[in-house]
DNA sequence: GACAAACTCGGACCCCAGCG
DNA sequence: CGCTGGGGTCCGAGTTTGTC
């Protein structure tokens, strides 16, 4: 058995044909088909039901499969921590962050990284915390830059806080709340809310201050952008890091809002953004720098490039 | 039902690295 | 240098599926 024929099998579960995997791995289908049967052969068992049309895994299939995906991968690594051992100037880095910090402290810190350390190829997995903790697991990223309250429970994973991020609430130029000298929770209950996804102190808390049994946006996007947008367009109000909403601000297109009796503890979006790796593994050399570069920039506020 | 297209598999053959 | 084995290509046969 070799790494080969389990990337020939991964191939073939991914296009579950032989025709399009031998395709991907750039063989012809002949070889690609008959690499199957010899690793089949020495397993000793059937890896895919060739009966059915879609050729999904047998049992076996599933067991090997599983398996291959962390050999494969533990393989690319191991090439890619020897290559950046000797200098950090070549190899991939895999890494993830949720919608949060990618407004300004992810885009910035691959900024400066790739600058200094252009000839290593950084991917970047945005993602939901589910996807990006499932894919931190199967060890398809160094490590995540996410909220780590979902993360906080669980001994896999080790978590590095970064400085608080509080978010700010917003509205669109010209709103009528902004012809108020003074405002209080009660003017921002009687407009709807666009917001990320809450934790549940926060909507616990808002649920509290508005008087109601609980508490719900009226519009949930995770994506700050079309927030931004939608807030735009309406007379919404918005909660956002303060980051990704700071140049329409400085524009004059949104302002941000400030309540007199708004607690002061009340838990925004992005506050308890960290960096989340997994706990007992040691990271490659590139994801190691990457991580000194999110500290920098995270401490400093700015971007070496910009600041 | 006939036909074409797509797919999988096996046989024949070639190339190349490793070994004695 | 010749043998051997692994992995590749080319070609054709058999099967399945979709279309008319």
């Amino acid at each position: 058995m070799d790494l080969k024929q389990l990337r020939y099998l991964l191939a073939l579960n991914e296009h579950r044909s032989f025709v399009r995997g031998a395709d991907a791995m750039n063989i012809t289908q002949p070889a690609f088909s008959r690499s199957i049967q010899n690793l089949e052969q020495e397993l000793g068992c059937q890896l895919v039901d060739r009966r059915q049309k879609e050729l999904p895994p047998t049992p076996e299939g599933q067991v090997v499969l599983q398996h291959a995906r962390l050999l494969v991968q533990g393989a690319r690594n191991l090439v890619n921590e020897v290559t950046q051992l000797k200098r950090l100037d070549a190899g991939e880095l895999h890494f993830g962050c949720g919608p949060a910090p990618l407004q300004s402290l992810v885009p910035d810190a691959v900024a400066a990284f790739s600058t200094a350390h252009p000839g290593i190829l950084v991917r970047l997995q945005v993602d939901n915390w589910e996807r990006l903790g499932r894919s931190l697991i199967r060890e398809e990223l160094e490590f995540a830059v996410a909220d780590s309250r979902h993360f906080s429970n669980d001994p896999t994973f080790n978590i590095q806080p970064l400085k608080r991020r509080d978010g700010v609430f917003f509205c669109r130029a010209g709103h009528p709340l902004l012809s108020k000298e003074s405002l209080s929770t009660n003017d921002l209950f009687a407009y709807p809310l666009a917001t990320p996804l809450l934790p549940p102190a926060t909507r616990k808390q808002l649920a509290s201050l508005s008087g109601l049994v609980d508490f719900s946006s009226t519009v949930q996007c995770e994506d700050q952008a079309a927030l931004v947008r939608i807030v735009r367009q309406t007379d919404m109000l918005g909660i956002a890091g303060e980051e990704g909403i700071r140049e329409h601000l400085q524009q004059g297109l949104l302002q941000a809002l400030t309540f007199r009796n708004m607690p002061s503890n009340l838990e925004t979006r992005g506050a308890h953004c960290a960096i989340i790796s997994r706990n007992g593994y040691r990271l490659a050399p590139a994801a190691q720098e990457m991580i000194t570069t999110l500290l920098r920039i995270d401490q400093t506020g700015t971007s070496p490039l910009i600041g």
